[in-house]
DNA sequence: GTCTTTATGGCAGTATCCTGTCGTATGGAC
DNA sequence: GTCCATACGACAGGATACTGCCATAAAGAC
Protein backbone atom coordinates (compact mmCIF):
# COMPACT_ATOMS: atom_id res chain seq x y z
CA UNK A 1 0.00 0.00 0.00
CA UNK A 2 2.96 2.06 0.60
CA UNK A 3 0.47 4.56 3.19
CA UNK A 4 2.31 6.91 5.27
CA UNK A 5 1.76 5.74 9.02
CA UNK A 6 1.01 8.35 11.94
CA UNK A 7 4.61 8.07 12.79
CA UNK A 8 5.69 8.07 9.69
CA UNK A 9 3.97 11.54 9.20
CA UNK A 10 4.95 13.22 12.29
CA UNK A 11 8.79 12.30 11.45
CA UNK A 12 7.99 13.84 8.20
CA UNK A 13 6.87 17.22 9.19
CA UNK A 14 10.29 17.28 11.94
CA UNK A 15 12.53 16.40 8.68
CA UNK A 16 10.96 19.91 6.91
CA UNK A 17 11.50 21.84 10.28
CA UNK A 18 14.57 20.32 10.89
CA UNK A 19 15.95 21.55 7.20
CA UNK A 20 14.75 24.89 7.83
CA UNK A 21 15.93 25.31 11.51
CA UNK A 22 19.20 24.29 10.57
CA UNK A 23 19.35 26.98 8.36
CA UNK A 24 17.99 29.84 11.35
CA UNK A 25 20.81 28.38 13.54
CA UNK A 26 23.36 28.51 11.43
CA UNK A 27 22.30 32.29 10.35
CA UNK A 28 22.14 32.81 14.25
CA UNK A 29 25.14 31.56 14.80
CA UNK A 30 26.96 33.51 11.99
CA UNK A 31 25.67 36.47 13.85
CA UNK A 32 26.89 35.82 17.09
CA UNK A 33 30.46 35.29 16.41
CA UNK A 34 30.71 37.70 13.08
CA UNK A 35 31.48 41.05 15.88
CA UNK A 36 35.27 38.65 16.18
CA UNK A 37 35.27 37.45 12.85
CA UNK A 38 34.30 34.00 13.22
CA UNK A 39 31.61 31.55 11.76
CA UNK A 40 29.08 29.37 13.02
CA UNK A 41 31.42 26.96 11.59
CA UNK A 42 34.46 27.78 12.72
CA UNK A 43 33.24 28.61 16.19
CA UNK A 44 32.02 24.66 16.20
CA UNK A 45 35.08 23.41 15.92
CA UNK A 46 36.65 25.78 18.43
CA UNK A 47 33.96 24.71 20.87
CA UNK A 48 34.94 21.02 20.26
CA UNK A 49 38.60 21.58 20.71
CA UNK A 50 38.15 23.41 23.71
CA UNK A 51 37.36 20.03 25.65
CA UNK A 52 40.74 19.03 25.10
CA UNK A 53 43.31 18.90 22.39
CA UNK A 54 42.05 16.08 19.63
CA UNK A 55 42.96 15.79 15.73
CA UNK A 56 41.21 16.79 12.57
CA UNK A 57 39.85 13.13 12.41
CA UNK A 58 38.40 13.18 16.13
CA UNK A 59 36.68 16.59 15.43
CA UNK A 60 35.18 15.40 12.79
CA UNK A 61 33.36 12.58 14.19
CA UNK A 62 32.57 14.56 17.31
CA UNK A 63 30.86 16.87 15.14
CA UNK A 64 29.34 14.08 12.61
CA UNK A 65 31.59 15.39 9.80
CA UNK A 66 34.07 14.83 7.31
CA UNK A 67 37.14 15.23 7.79
CA UNK A 68 38.03 17.75 5.05
CA UNK A 69 35.56 19.33 5.81
CA UNK A 70 36.90 20.22 9.87
CA UNK A 71 40.77 20.33 8.60
CA UNK A 72 39.69 23.18 5.99
CA UNK A 73 38.27 25.25 9.06
CA UNK A 74 41.48 24.15 11.48
CA UNK A 75 44.10 25.36 8.77
CA UNK A 76 42.12 28.64 8.65
CA UNK A 77 41.91 28.52 12.55
CA UNK A 78 45.20 28.03 12.85
CA UNK A 79 46.41 30.61 10.53
CA UNK A 80 44.41 33.20 12.35
CA UNK A 81 46.44 31.88 15.54
CA UNK A 82 42.60 30.62 17.36
CA UNK A 83 44.13 27.19 17.13
CA UNK A 84 47.69 25.53 17.07
CA UNK A 85 49.11 22.26 15.34
CA UNK A 86 50.93 20.27 18.47
CA UNK A 87 52.88 17.64 17.82
CA UNK A 88 50.97 13.75 19.01
CA UNK A 89 52.74 11.80 21.00
CA UNK A 90 50.96 8.43 20.15
CA UNK A 91 50.79 9.24 16.35
CA UNK A 92 53.42 10.55 14.28
CA UNK A 93 51.32 12.42 11.39
CA UNK A 94 47.78 12.90 13.36
CA UNK A 95 48.80 16.11 15.17
CA UNK A 96 47.14 17.75 17.94
CA UNK A 97 44.51 20.36 17.46
CA UNK A 98 44.77 22.82 20.43
CA UNK A 99 43.66 26.23 21.82
CA UNK A 100 45.79 29.38 21.51
CA UNK A 101 44.91 31.59 24.20
CA UNK A 102 43.84 34.57 21.20
CA UNK A 103 41.83 31.48 20.86
CA UNK A 104 40.34 30.50 24.19
CA UNK A 105 39.75 34.46 24.01
CA UNK A 106 37.39 34.64 21.49
CA UNK A 107 35.71 31.84 22.63
CA UNK A 108 34.40 33.08 25.79
CA UNK A 109 33.36 36.08 23.54
CA UNK A 110 31.27 34.16 21.70
CA UNK A 111 30.12 32.31 24.66
CA UNK A 112 28.76 35.07 26.57
CA UNK A 113 26.84 36.49 23.58
CA UNK A 114 25.69 32.91 22.61
CA UNK A 115 24.01 32.20 26.95
CA UNK A 116 22.71 35.45 26.23
CA UNK A 117 20.93 34.96 23.43
CA UNK A 118 19.95 30.81 23.77
CA UNK A 119 18.39 31.65 27.32
CA UNK A 120 16.62 34.35 25.04
CA UNK A 121 14.76 32.03 22.73
CA UNK A 122 14.94 29.23 25.18
CA UNK A 123 12.87 31.30 27.36
CA UNK A 124 10.05 31.81 25.11
CA UNK A 125 9.72 28.09 25.17
CA UNK A 126 8.15 25.40 27.44
CA UNK A 127 10.69 23.37 29.45
CA UNK A 128 9.67 19.61 29.49
CA UNK A 129 8.63 19.80 25.69
CA UNK A 130 11.95 20.97 24.91
CA UNK A 131 13.53 18.32 26.64
CA UNK A 132 11.36 15.98 24.63
CA UNK A 133 12.15 17.35 21.59
CA UNK A 134 15.95 17.08 22.62
CA UNK A 135 15.48 13.72 23.14
CA UNK A 136 13.51 12.65 20.37
CA UNK A 137 16.10 14.03 17.63
CA UNK A 138 19.01 12.43 19.37
CA UNK A 139 16.78 8.75 19.24
CA UNK A 140 15.71 9.57 15.62
CA UNK A 141 19.83 10.61 14.36
CA UNK A 142 20.61 7.53 16.26
CA UNK A 143 18.32 5.43 14.31
CA UNK A 144 19.45 6.62 11.14
CA UNK A 145 22.54 5.74 12.22
CA UNK A 146 21.45 2.41 12.57
CA UNK A 147 19.45 2.16 9.59
CA UNK A 148 22.38 3.59 7.21
CA UNK A 149 24.79 0.66 8.89
CA UNK A 150 22.46 -2.02 8.45
CA UNK A 151 21.34 -1.19 4.84
CA UNK A 152 25.13 -0.20 3.70
CA UNK A 153 27.35 -2.17 1.94
CA UNK A 154 24.33 -4.36 0.19
CA UNK A 155 21.55 -2.32 0.71
CA UNK A 156 18.33 -4.49 -0.61
CA UNK A 157 15.31 -1.43 0.28
CA UNK A 158 14.86 -0.90 -3.43
CA UNK A 159 11.19 -0.68 -5.46
CA UNK B 1 25.32 37.05 35.51
CA UNK B 2 25.11 35.01 32.01
CA UNK B 3 24.42 31.83 33.24
CA UNK B 4 22.69 29.25 31.29
CA UNK B 5 18.86 28.81 32.32
CA UNK B 6 17.37 25.33 32.17
CA UNK B 7 15.18 26.56 28.62
CA UNK B 8 18.41 28.21 27.46
CA UNK B 9 20.51 24.74 28.30
CA UNK B 10 17.59 22.55 26.84
CA UNK B 11 17.98 24.75 23.56
CA UNK B 12 21.75 24.49 23.43
CA UNK B 13 21.23 20.78 23.25
CA UNK B 14 18.47 21.19 20.14
CA UNK B 15 20.83 22.88 18.28
CA UNK B 16 23.55 20.45 18.47
CA UNK B 17 21.17 17.83 17.65
CA UNK B 18 19.72 19.74 14.69
CA UNK B 19 22.83 19.74 13.14
CA UNK B 20 23.72 16.53 13.87
CA UNK B 21 20.57 15.30 12.29
CA UNK B 22 20.37 17.55 9.14
CA UNK B 23 23.55 15.88 8.00
CA UNK B 24 22.08 12.18 8.65
CA UNK B 25 18.90 13.46 7.05
CA UNK B 26 20.43 14.78 4.04
CA UNK B 27 22.25 11.64 3.59
CA UNK B 28 19.38 9.47 3.71
CA UNK B 29 17.57 11.57 1.26
CA UNK B 30 20.24 11.11 -1.29
CA UNK B 31 20.22 8.08 -0.55
CA UNK B 32 16.83 7.59 -1.51
CA UNK B 33 16.62 10.09 -4.48
CA UNK B 34 19.99 8.60 -5.93
CA UNK B 35 18.34 5.49 -7.75
CA UNK B 36 16.98 8.07 -10.20
CA UNK B 37 19.98 10.46 -10.35
CA UNK B 38 18.13 12.78 -8.06
CA UNK B 39 19.91 14.34 -4.50
CA UNK B 40 17.94 15.80 -1.40
CA UNK B 41 18.82 19.45 -2.37
CA UNK B 42 16.88 18.60 -6.04
CA UNK B 43 13.86 16.28 -4.37
CA UNK B 44 12.85 19.21 -2.49
CA UNK B 45 12.54 21.60 -5.08
CA UNK B 46 10.50 19.16 -6.65
CA UNK B 47 8.36 18.52 -4.00
CA UNK B 48 7.81 22.29 -3.63
CA UNK B 49 6.76 22.55 -7.47
CA UNK B 50 4.60 19.18 -7.48
CA UNK B 51 2.28 21.44 -5.37
CA UNK B 52 1.49 23.57 -8.39
CA UNK B 53 3.59 26.14 -10.50
CA UNK B 54 5.76 28.87 -8.61
CA UNK B 55 8.38 31.22 -9.61
CA UNK B 56 11.96 30.53 -8.36
CA UNK B 57 11.47 32.93 -5.57
CA UNK B 58 8.48 31.52 -4.06
CA UNK B 59 9.93 28.78 -4.31
CA UNK B 60 12.85 29.67 -2.25
CA UNK B 61 10.80 31.16 0.78
CA UNK B 62 8.96 27.89 0.95
CA UNK B 63 12.12 26.47 1.83
CA UNK B 64 13.95 29.36 3.43
CA UNK B 65 16.60 29.10 1.42
CA UNK B 66 18.11 32.04 -0.93
CA UNK B 67 16.95 32.64 -4.38
CA UNK B 68 20.22 31.80 -6.01
CA UNK B 69 20.34 28.48 -4.23
CA UNK B 70 17.03 27.28 -5.72
CA UNK B 71 17.60 29.48 -9.25
CA UNK B 72 20.78 26.84 -9.90
CA UNK B 73 18.67 23.83 -8.73
CA UNK B 74 15.67 24.88 -10.80
CA UNK B 75 18.05 25.39 -13.45
CA UNK B 76 19.28 22.26 -13.83
CA UNK B 77 16.20 20.25 -13.09
CA UNK B 78 14.88 21.95 -16.21
CA UNK B 79 18.18 21.15 -18.34
CA UNK B 80 17.38 17.29 -16.81
CA UNK B 81 13.59 17.37 -18.22
CA UNK B 82 12.40 17.33 -14.98
CA UNK B 83 10.52 20.76 -14.53
CA UNK B 84 9.86 23.63 -17.21
CA UNK B 85 9.60 27.45 -17.49
CA UNK B 86 6.53 28.40 -18.19
CA UNK B 87 5.37 32.19 -18.78
CA UNK B 88 3.83 33.90 -15.90
CA UNK B 89 0.51 36.13 -16.99
CA UNK B 90 1.36 38.02 -13.71
CA UNK B 91 4.75 38.72 -14.15
CA UNK B 92 7.06 38.99 -17.22
CA UNK B 93 10.26 38.26 -15.76
CA UNK B 94 9.33 35.46 -13.27
CA UNK B 95 8.58 32.84 -14.96
CA UNK B 96 6.68 29.48 -13.53
CA UNK B 97 8.64 26.50 -12.51
CA UNK B 98 5.91 23.49 -13.67
CA UNK B 99 7.16 19.89 -13.43
CA UNK B 100 6.96 17.80 -16.40
CA UNK B 101 5.56 14.20 -16.50
CA UNK B 102 9.07 13.12 -16.44
CA UNK B 103 9.76 15.16 -13.42
CA UNK B 104 6.22 13.70 -11.67
CA UNK B 105 6.95 10.55 -12.41
CA UNK B 106 10.21 10.69 -11.28
CA UNK B 107 8.83 12.19 -7.98
CA UNK B 108 6.70 9.49 -7.27
CA UNK B 109 9.42 6.92 -7.62
CA UNK B 110 11.06 8.80 -4.69
CA UNK B 111 8.24 9.33 -2.83
CA UNK B 112 6.99 5.78 -2.84
CA UNK B 113 11.07 5.06 -1.28
CA UNK B 114 10.49 7.88 1.14
CA UNK B 115 7.45 6.99 2.54
CA UNK B 116 8.39 3.21 3.39
CA UNK B 117 11.58 4.58 4.85
CA UNK B 118 9.88 7.37 7.32
CA UNK B 119 7.68 4.93 8.01
CA UNK B 120 10.29 2.37 8.93
CA UNK B 121 12.63 5.00 11.06
CA UNK B 122 9.35 6.48 12.86
CA UNK B 123 7.69 3.62 13.71
CA UNK B 124 10.35 3.44 16.35
CA UNK B 125 9.47 5.92 18.01
CA UNK B 126 6.45 7.64 20.28
CA UNK B 127 4.00 9.16 18.24
CA UNK B 128 3.12 11.80 20.49
CA UNK B 129 6.65 12.63 21.51
CA UNK B 130 7.82 12.58 17.45
CA UNK B 131 4.63 15.48 17.35
CA UNK B 132 5.61 17.50 20.36
CA UNK B 133 8.73 17.40 18.50
CA UNK B 134 7.43 18.45 15.01
CA UNK B 135 5.63 21.51 16.96
CA UNK B 136 8.73 22.48 19.35
CA UNK B 137 10.54 22.98 15.92
CA UNK B 138 8.30 24.78 14.17
CA UNK B 139 7.86 27.32 17.46
CA UNK B 140 11.93 27.48 17.45
CA UNK B 141 12.14 28.25 14.32
CA UNK B 142 9.22 31.15 14.84
CA UNK B 143 11.28 32.36 17.49
CA UNK B 144 13.99 33.13 15.65
CA UNK B 145 12.85 34.47 13.03
CA UNK B 146 11.16 36.75 14.94
CA UNK B 147 14.29 37.46 16.97
CA UNK B 148 16.08 38.39 14.19
CA UNK B 149 13.53 40.87 12.91
CA UNK B 150 13.43 42.47 16.04
CA UNK B 151 17.16 42.59 15.99
CA UNK B 152 17.79 43.38 12.66
CA UNK B 153 19.00 46.58 10.71
CA UNK B 154 19.89 48.18 14.07
CA UNK B 155 20.85 45.68 16.42
CA UNK B 156 21.54 46.48 20.00
CA UNK B 157 22.65 43.03 21.35
CA UNK B 158 25.83 43.48 21.83
CA UNK B 159 28.30 42.63 25.25
C1' DG C 1 0.55 60.05 -15.99
C1' DT C 2 5.12 60.02 -13.02
C1' DC C 3 7.84 58.56 -9.10
C1' DT C 4 9.24 55.51 -5.56
C1' DT C 5 9.41 51.18 -3.49
C1' DT C 6 9.54 46.45 -3.79
C1' DA C 7 10.21 42.03 -6.08
C1' DT C 8 12.54 39.30 -9.38
C1' DG C 9 16.13 37.22 -11.98
C1' DG C 10 21.12 37.34 -13.74
C1' DC C 11 25.94 37.46 -12.80
C1' DA C 12 30.04 37.03 -9.98
C1' DG C 13 32.39 35.54 -6.10
C1' DT C 14 32.73 33.04 -1.60
C1' DA C 15 31.85 29.58 2.33
C1' DT C 16 30.89 25.10 3.76
C1' DC C 17 30.67 20.40 3.12
C1' DC C 18 31.12 16.25 0.33
C1' DT C 19 33.52 12.33 -2.39
C1' DG C 20 37.43 9.91 -4.37
C1' DT C 21 42.20 8.87 -4.40
C1' DC C 22 46.71 8.63 -2.72
C1' DG C 23 50.76 7.90 0.49
C1' DT C 24 51.96 7.06 5.11
C1' DA C 25 51.47 5.74 10.11
C1' DT C 26 49.63 2.61 13.48
C1' DG C 27 48.49 -1.66 15.50
C1' DG C 28 47.28 -6.39 15.56
C1' DA C 29 47.69 -11.26 13.32
C1' DC C 30 50.89 -14.51 12.26
C1' DG D 1 60.21 -9.85 12.36
C1' DT D 2 56.45 -9.48 8.26
C1' DC D 3 51.91 -8.69 6.58
C1' DC D 4 47.48 -6.66 6.46
C1' DA D 5 43.63 -3.97 7.99
C1' DT D 6 42.64 0.39 9.71
C1' DA D 7 43.31 5.31 10.49
C1' DC D 8 44.99 9.70 9.18
C1' DG D 9 46.22 13.61 6.45
C1' DA D 10 46.96 15.73 1.64
C1' DC D 11 45.26 16.79 -2.77
C1' DA D 12 41.75 17.42 -6.30
C1' DG D 13 37.23 18.19 -7.72
C1' DG D 14 32.22 18.84 -7.11
C1' DA D 15 27.55 20.00 -4.76
C1' DT D 16 25.00 23.09 -2.07
C1' DA D 17 24.40 27.20 -0.03
C1' DC D 18 25.36 32.31 0.78
C1' DT D 19 26.27 37.46 -0.29
C1' DG D 20 26.68 41.59 -3.11
C1' DC D 21 25.57 44.10 -7.10
C1' DC D 22 22.86 45.23 -11.11
C1' DA D 23 18.83 45.82 -14.46
C1' DT D 24 14.09 45.31 -15.05
C1' DA D 25 9.10 44.42 -13.84
C1' DA D 26 5.35 45.23 -10.83
C1' DA D 27 2.71 47.79 -7.47
C1' DG D 28 1.46 51.59 -4.91
C1' DA D 29 1.81 56.90 -3.78
C1' DC D 30 0.99 61.15 -5.61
Amino acid sequence: MDKWTAEGDAFGKIILEVFRLNGRLIDAGDGIAAPVGQTSARWQVLGVVSGGPASVAQVARAMGLARQSVQRTADLLAADGLVRYADNPHHRRAKLVMMTPKGQQTLDYIGRRQVRWANRIGGGHDLEQLRTAAAVLRQLRESLEQDEQDSGPSASSDV
